[in-house]
DNA sequence: TGAGCCAATGTTAGCGCTCACATCGGTCAT
DNA sequence: ATGACCGATGTGAGCGCTAACATTGGCTCA
């Protein structure tokens, strides 16, 4: 900078000023050190000015566990929005959401001096990590299940799953399942309230629900036990990989989709306007999530008073994988 | 730092000491010194450690575009390696490959004082831009195709392809055609080159190949053209998500896969397994590719020679989507 | 016994910025 | 004509570390 203010004939506070407050700047001035700059190919050390400002415009991403699609479009929509606000994202992604790591993770973090903390994890127990962490930064977690003393952001899954099941009730069923998401996972908790509270403010009997991991594998297995039992004629699975094992299995076991049972997923991921049948679904816009994550992370920034948690409404798509049961009659 | 050491009857120096190079510092005043730091909640401030040694330990990563399956786990994969070699990486990822951001991305990092630069695009025109940029610290693409002046570090996709090729064929089909990913891409043209390559060594017709976009639409358009020319027996599709859309085409048309037609696909997506019928893949191991890459910088960081570029071999996953071809004898 | 050495620690400068204040010349109102 | 004021720029200190060198005291060895 110094150099640069050399080669303008100015001093290097000048300099300064030209890239922060360029409008108290002599124009001729400006021009000259802009000049310098661009023949000395100078850019200013993000680090030494984080040092003197004490400010990094710096987020840490903290997000643990599988590459779920959900899970990679959160990540990637939230940085877009960081970048759109100038911050950067500082991401430390780790396998599985353990004590050891995650502090690790967190102290890398908060010595770089990131101020805020972005949590995208489907998991319980990170948040219990993080509750007993004392994090002098504000954070938000991104994803559903709200607690008192923290800021999550998510888009409304409750609803969603209430517009799921809504759906199938409003077709006629009766007999409605559940293909739950694990039970470590906030997500998976709040779809399952949704359709358990959908159910009961419907007067429909609410089943035990059956639990798969979100793998494919996992719907494959539970659809097994579905198709044996004919306990449902509509079953709502918590997100769209488990609904395609669920499909796969019961597609084996000769249960017609949707003639005999009925599937909803979650999720819309790209596939599955292509399953067979092509799902019927719930999509998220996690575009808008990410913009919402980042201005409520910057409202606690700023401290302009905790900005007012919105959260985005999801979305039916309704496509061949629903129907009316089939008629007894 | 000051505080601690008063705190530990030492001075800063003795602490910056402990933290550093534990072994040159007397037992007790250590202990001293650790004690102090934990009562203080100590933790050294990243940012000026980086501005008096001139080392950030932060890495960029580029990326651009979808949050396509492949994309996303390459992410993750090498966020992990980072980690493990004690590296932060600093995230930037644009919605698309173009010139003006990618430009502003890349000076973001640089500013920020990364050591090293890696590109997780699948994109060409990314390519372009970033050889045109001149920039002066290591930088890897976690693509293939590689070039002389660049470093490209991937799962070898030429492979791959020949791998998936060379299954149809052995199978017995002759006519095997391909659907390709977009030309833009520089996995898809190594998955083409594969393919024309294994067809070509094996003295059979090499048919011109149809192209989609990586999306289950382009792979449903596609699989429409296909169904209706009967120019195959077996389709080689270059990844997983487009052959989904291919399967329920073929499925709309009445082409039975794989009695009629053979499909196999490329990335071994959790879905595979559970498409109808399950698709025969190549399956790539990311978590070694991250690991690769993060070696790969390393060797250019610390300017022990470029190290080798190994290239990982892809694997075929032989499921239900293939058989040997309808005889008509 | 004292020169020489080494391990343990302290002292000082400086990394590249910004902040707070100082300086300087000109403009304006009285 | 004088002082108050303002815009444009410069000066010096300091952000929290590390690197390089300085200092201290105890040890070895001739």
């Amino acid at each position: 900078m110094a150099d640069v203010g050399h080669a303008a004939g100015v001093s290097h506070q000048t300099v300064s000023r030209v890239l922060n407050e360029p409008h108290r700047v002599n124009d001729e001035t400006r021009d000259r050190v802009e000049t310098a700059i661009k023949k000395l190919k100078y850019r200013r050390s993000t680090v030494a000015r984080a040092l003197a400002t004490n400010r990094t415009k710096n987020i840490g991403l903290i997000s643990t566990g599988l590459a779920l699609h959900s899970h990679s479009k959160r990540m990637i929509a939230f940085n877009e929005a960081a970048r759109a606000s100038g911050y950067q994202v500082s991401m430390a992604s780790l396998p599985t959401a353990e004590q050891e790591p995650m502090q690790a993770a967190l102290d890398v973090l908060l010595g770089q001096g990131v101020e805020g903390i972005v949590l995208i994890v489907a998991d319980k127990r990170a948040l219990d990590i993080i509750d007993s962490l004392e994090i002098d930064v504000p954070f938000v977690v991104a994803d559903s299940g709200g607690s008192t003393h923290r800021k999550n952001v998510a888009i409304d899954q409750f609803l969603g799953a209430r517009m799921a099941t809504a759906h199938l009730a409003d077709l006629g069923h009766r007999a409605i399942g559940h293909l739950a998401g694990p039970d470590w996972s906030l997500d998976a908790s709040e779809r399952l309230r949704g359709w358990r509270t959908e159910l009961e403010s419907r007067g429909l009997p609410v089943p035990e629900p059956r639990f798969g991991n979100w793998t494919p594998e996992s719907g494959y297995e539970r659809g097994r036990e579905f198709a044996a039992s004919r306990e449902a004629t509509a079953i709502f699975s918590a997100n769209d990989t488990m609904a395609l094992g669920l499909l796969h299995s019961l597609a084996d076991n000769g249960v017609r989709v949707p003639d005999a049972i009925s599937v909803v997923g979650f999720d819309d991921i790209p596939e599955a306007a292509h399953f067979i049948p092509p799902l019927t679904t719930v999509r998220q816009d996690f575009v808008q999530l990410g913009f919402q994550i980042m201005s409520t992370l910057l409202g606690l920034i700023e401290e302009r008073g905790a900005a007012e948690v919105v959260g985005t409404e999801p979305e039916l798509v309704v496509r061949k994988s629903t129907a009316p049961p089939a008629r007894f009659d």
